[in-house]
DNA sequence: ACATAGCGTTTGTCAAGGCGAACAACGGAC
DNA sequence: GTCCGTTGTTCGCCTTGACAAACGCTATGT
């Protein structure tokens, strides 16, 4: 999909959401109208200023470029889920989210038992890791320099490199959220 | 902050974590290197078609242009973190992670205690929370379909709409991820 | 020492973005 | 009906982004 018309549409839907005419919005973003007609007629090719000056007087992310998928309840019940067996180890991972195709980010629920140890290999670069401990200990983060955590700990570091999940009582349960670069 | 000395730092930092040259990730992107050794030393105002093509040359997502901290370590031990005083309620909410302005998501660590709700307003169009339950059971969702969890229940639901949050236990644990639109 | 190859910078040219004004289309006031 | 305000479009003009080529610089090899 070519950028311009990812655009067009994102500008036409926020435009209209926020409720604004064309030169309404010309003057507060300080640019033509005649410049935001084109983007939405899906032509040109906008420099940043330009669609900087657009997100701010939208008062919308910059990353409204993209579009957004409906959205959806998900439910997944404590012993749901299908469980994802990692190289043979009895580690249990459940994928909780795997974000729409859009949005880069998977949430996992880890069950870990004690003295198993995961080698996780560099993910994507870029990549980041986010670990919420649930309940038990353990030792987790880049295998150069792990931390030890409890029960409500929060540790976040860069998953593009080799890093560990080990577990340090007797079980540990831990919620990982995984971004990806796109 | 001005957008062309983001994407400055940001292309400087991820070319060189790339490991590319001014004219090699020229040739990727097919961009002329004059153009990118300008853009790197802060100067003119790129059109969209080169930064996207930038980034994909980079294999980068395109939110790169915001923060960017480069990626660090973060640990925020269970008491720790700056808790948020929601609307005068003794709701307990750490900000765990607000991620640079480019990947719209952030990270909470709520505690309720019995019988306490949390009326949370729609947040911005888009928007999508992924609730984990850590301990405790709470009541949470949208207000005109909340889902009563337990113990490692995970639930995605739309925030774009009044939603609320209510222990049911003595009191509960959970975390929050919230995902912004892009 | 010289030559060579790669790096990132600066220069000049050309195409294209952004602007403002003029434009037609629509709706409400009177 | 005519006027007025607003909508979004299309039209030259000027600025500027993107390109290619030439530049200086630092290693490296012979």
């Amino acid at each position: 999909m070519t950028p311009i018309t990812l655009i067009a549409r994102a500008l036409k839907r926020e435009r209209s959401k926020a409720g604004l005419s064309l030169s309404a919005l010309a003057e507060r973003a300080g640019l033509a109208k005649s410049t935001l007609s084109q983007l939405e007629a899906g032509q040109g090719n906008p420099s940043i200023e330009t669609l900087w000056a657009i997100a701010s007087a939208l008062d919308v992310p910059f990353g409204f470029l993209f579009d957004t998928a409906p959205p959806e309840l998900t439910l997944v019940r404590a012993g749901e889920g299908t469980p994802i067996s990692s190289e043979g180890t009895d580690l249990k991972a459940v994928l909780l989210s795997n974000g729409p195709p859009g949005s880069r980010r998977d949430l996992y629920r880890f069950d870990l038992v004690a003295g198993m140890t995961r080698d996780a290999a560099a993910h994507p670069q870029g990549t980041m890791e986010h670990v919420l401990v649930a309940s038990g200990r353990a030792r987790v983060g880049p295998k150069d320099a792990p931390e030890e955590l409890g029960p409500g700990d929060y540790f976040r570091f860069p998953g593009d490199v080799a890093h560990i999940y080990e577990a340090i009582s007797a079980e540990a349960v831990l919620f990982l959220a995984m971004e990806f670069p796109r």
